[in-house]
DNA sequence: GGGGAAGAGTGGTATAAAGTGGGGATTTGT
DNA sequence: ACAAATCCCCACTTTATACCACTCTTCCCC
């Protein structure tokens, strides 16, 4: 159960210091893919990733996903590794693709790690139109 | 499990150079084939090509592959080589055939590896149309 | 409350590896 | 024998990776 929200600085090398709250998950490596739409990153556990694939492929024998949903998903994962500062790298693809430049914001989302443009999880944060917290809380 | 895409040159030799995250899955030698439809090739470690042809004779068998299927699916295929530098030759044929001339795209898609014309893959990104991802996500 | 230690976050440099281009020898086919 | 294609090296540029250094905050312990 990853919680929290850290806001980091990614520097000209696309390096991302992983929030100490989370690095402890990850062993020594994980898995980071654009999420479906595109508006930020997913971050994976090993395990995680592993079992996402092999819904997403159960999926693909049955007829309900399609051959490009599958090459989307996992031709823009990558597998991460962490420095002895507990930083990884974010490809410059992939910082394209959720609009990160100089800073991210990286979420604790339940069972995933979301990596945010600032300005677009500002929007997150702001969108209290669809709160209806009185069915669940 | 084969992830990432990459960008590459094709140079005037039909010389292309496999991805390091992929090179290392091969030891000397690969196959590439047409992919069924010819949007793309697919490239193959000699175990899966070896394992694709068996399901292939084993679907001919119970009549659930046609003979001119096994015929242009064995006939398309090459055997690789590496050079020093990890690149290997895509003959002129299967280049034409998936419309690749002074660059490509290779991309790791789960079980297999494939080799796009850039425009054509911008063109499966572009399909957005079949994401569903909370399914599976 | 002050001092020290440990951990977290950030920045830079040096080294290795990846990617690209080209020349020349060798083979192949005509 | 000649032209074309293929193979085998060598050289250069760019990018990634490992390593080192510094700051700032937090948390103890005295």
């Amino acid at each position: 159960m990853h919680l929290g929200k850290h806001h980091r600085s990614v520097d000209d090398k696309g390096r991302i210091a992983m929030p100490a709250a989370f690095r402890d998950a990850f062993e020594d490596t994980g898995y980071i893919a654009k999420a479906p739409g595109h508006h930020c990153l997913t971050a994976y556990l090993p395990g995680d990733f592993t079992a996402t694939i092999e819904r997403l492929e159960s999926l693909l024998r049955e007829g309900q996903a399609t051959q490009n949903e599958y090459r989307q998903f996992t031709s823009s994962a990558v597998e991460i590794s962490f420095d002895a500062q507990g930083r990884f790298r974010l490809p410059k693809e992939l910082r394209d693709a959720a609009r990160i430049e100089e800073s991210a914001v990286v979420a604790g989302v339940g069972t995933r790690i979301e990596i945010w443009n600032p300005e677009l999880w500002a929007g997150v944060e702001a969108d209290t139109d669809s709160l209806r917290g009185e069915r669940w809380l």
